[in-house]
DNA sequence: TTGACAATAGACCGACTGGTCTATAGAATC
DNA sequence: GATTCTATAGACCAGTCGGTCTATTGTCAA
């Protein structure tokens, strides 16, 4: 995904080169030559597939990094059986790709989200979608868990928050060990509030 | 602190500016041509205190900001007796700065680390000084309410990070709901983990 | 007054920015 | 083959960037 041109099309090398690049370096960070190098297409050919140049990229970025989350978090729905598992595969994926990317690769939101001004509408208007896509997500996996619906909006909050941060600070520690505490305390107090709600859950495994 | 020159010196003018302006646009969203204006100087007097431009500013803000909030946590300990009651405290100043601000202003930490790339050493440096001398307060401030020192660093961890994502996501939707979302179930959550060391606290109150 | 030095002031520069524009190549339709 | 439309290609431009450089001013010591 992030290597040379695999040649899936131009418009889509270039999402893949922008979003590849916002994670590492954020909008205002990269310029136009970089996408266009990394993603071995022409000027032009940009305009024409994103007549609203740079920001309409990165909207389309945006929305890609989403799609890849959901279908992430549907799949591992799917196989596991406690959600509470599955948040931990999902965490642990996360920790994974930021060590494989030695500490420069986090999530494309929130470095967008933090340079963006009150006037770029698009971008604030991608971001706030994309943010409350991914709450209700999480929202949805908390409640079919057993956690009241209010209660679960809250945490899905807390949880999408704690993973921004943590990554945030991995990157300048150089380590892991940020993301791991959060994930650890985070996934301890989430199984205490689904308890009082439901105990039929699988025979009790902390994460490997 | 925001306003206009209140001309306590150039230089500490300059690092305000650049406070403000890292909080609102990150260090790649501004020109030293905003920084300037905002601080009411010319080119040369940056060169002059600063000889290492941009970057050497931006350290200087990062400091005085943790500097900063070191101080006001000193101050919050010192007020109030039950740890759990200054972290509210804390975190309540916070999202009253960030709604006077429409949103703007969140921290100039993060935006920073997630802009830098591992060739800007300097700035690194001072991230990483920066995040582990917040964490150090907070950890200190936990384990002095009681809770093991190595669960402490952990919370401390927790706290920075769920802090950070929770003004990114107020940012972005333009409501101070995440920022109260985060701070209710963190704080709870915080005043459970202490409950089994220490029952000495406070008459227990929720926030107003 | 003179000299030394810190601070202020802004003109100036090459490099690079995002974006526009024209030219060409490829594919599909008639 | 002619025509049309999408896609590719890159030259080009005005504006801005961070940074350097040369004055000029203010201040204190001699």
């Amino acid at each position: 995904m992030t290597s040379i041109d695999d040649v899936p099309g131009t418009r889509d090398r270039l999402i893949a080169a922008m979003s590849d690049l916002l994670q590492r370096r954020g909008l205002h960070g990269i310029g136009l030559s970089d996408v266009l190098a990394q993603a071995h297409a022409p000027k032009g050919v940009l305009y024409h597939h994103f007549p609203g140049g740079k920001v309409e990229l990165a909207v389309a970025a945006i929305q890609a990094a989403v799609a890849y989350m959901k279908a992430r978090l549907d799949r591992l729905q799917a196989t596991h059986d406690d959600p509470v598992q599955a948040l931990r595969a999902w965490l642990d994926h996360a920790q994974k790709q930021l060590e494989q990317s030695d500490f420069e690769r986090g999530s494309p939101l929130a470095t967008v989200a933090l340079e963006s001004t009150a006037a770029d509408h698009v971008l604030r208007q991608a971001l706030a979608q994309a943010f409350g896509d991914i709450r209700e997500l999480l929202t949805g996996l908390l409640s079919q868990a057993g956690v009241m619906p209010v209660r679960a909006a809250q945490l899905a909050t807390l949880m999408v928050g704690a993973y921004e941060g943590a990554l945030i600070q991995s990157r300048v520690a150089g380590s892991a060990q940020p993301v791991r505490d959060i994930a650890d305390v985070l996934l301890e107090w989430v199984r205490c509030e689904m308890k009082p709600k439901t105990d039929q859950q699988e025979p009790e495994s902390t994460h490997p």
